[in-house]
DNA sequence: CCGCATCCCTTCGGATACTG
DNA sequence: CAGTATCCGAAGGGATGCGG
């Protein structure tokens, strides 16, 4: 990477088209989308769709209700897609809309970040303490 | 973008290494950093090194509490450096590290993808609940 | 199986007042 | 100017029980 400065137009384009930030519209989508489950569940749909409980197993420490909730507000957003089919047991299927999958990049750029410099992260974090 | 599917190979890796996503290390990094106000401050940091009473003026609707705290954060994880200068009245200038320009080009990602899709996430948000 | 409703505890975060 | 400390309301999120 360049030393000097290296990122895109758009975020500092959002600086001057809302100089008060509190009215950027681009930080409610954001504030939505990044959130911790959102980002699991997302990774999760990144791979194949999957069953209410599928994702409950798979995410592993993600409560009920937390899961119903994130899931609807995707789906709100316009993430993912719900399906029922009224088998019974009735049964759910959630999948990635073409805009969920756009965002697939950027997640993934971000999820990429962490996962390389995550043990950076972990070292300053604990040089830190010891300064403290 | 492709209609398949278009992913980095690490958000899924990250998947297989950590089965119980409840232990993997890139959860700690992501929550922290895709916060709200981190991702306002560093954007603010992207353009130029900023003093704390700037910094409060430029996000306008942070609370000093949050920024001192946030600002903590971000220099514990490794992301931005802080210098004081002994003046009268004391001046302190943040700045990112290497480490937190590296983060500049996936988080500009995430701001470019929202703010090109946030009319069709506003979108989405209002028929659906027109549904319901 | 999928999900809603309730209770309740914990964390987030603003307002205010006070130091070097 | 650049913080720290305290108080307190608001929101996040788990546990449990019921319904389609």
């Amino acid at each position: 990477m360049r030393p000097g400065l290296s990122f895109k137009e758009n975020m500092q384009e959002a600086r001057r088209t809302y100089p008060d930030a509190s009215q950027c519209p681009v930080r409610g989508v954001l504030d939505q989308i990044a959130s911790k489950w959102s980002v699991l569940i997302l990774s999760a749909l990144a791979e194949r769709p999957y069953r209410f409980g599928e994702l409950r197993r798979d995410i592993g420490d993600i409560s009920q209700r937390m899961l119903t909730q994130t899931l609807r507000d995707l789906q709100a957003d316009g993430l993912i897609e719900r399906t029922v089919f009224p088998t019974t047991p009735p049964s759910v299927e959630y999948k990635l809309s073409p805009l969920g999958r756009s965002f697939l990049l950027p997640l993934s750029a971000m999820v990429d970040w962490a996962f390389e410099h995550f043990p950076a992260i972990d070292k300053a974090r604990a040089e830190f303490r010891k300064e403290a």
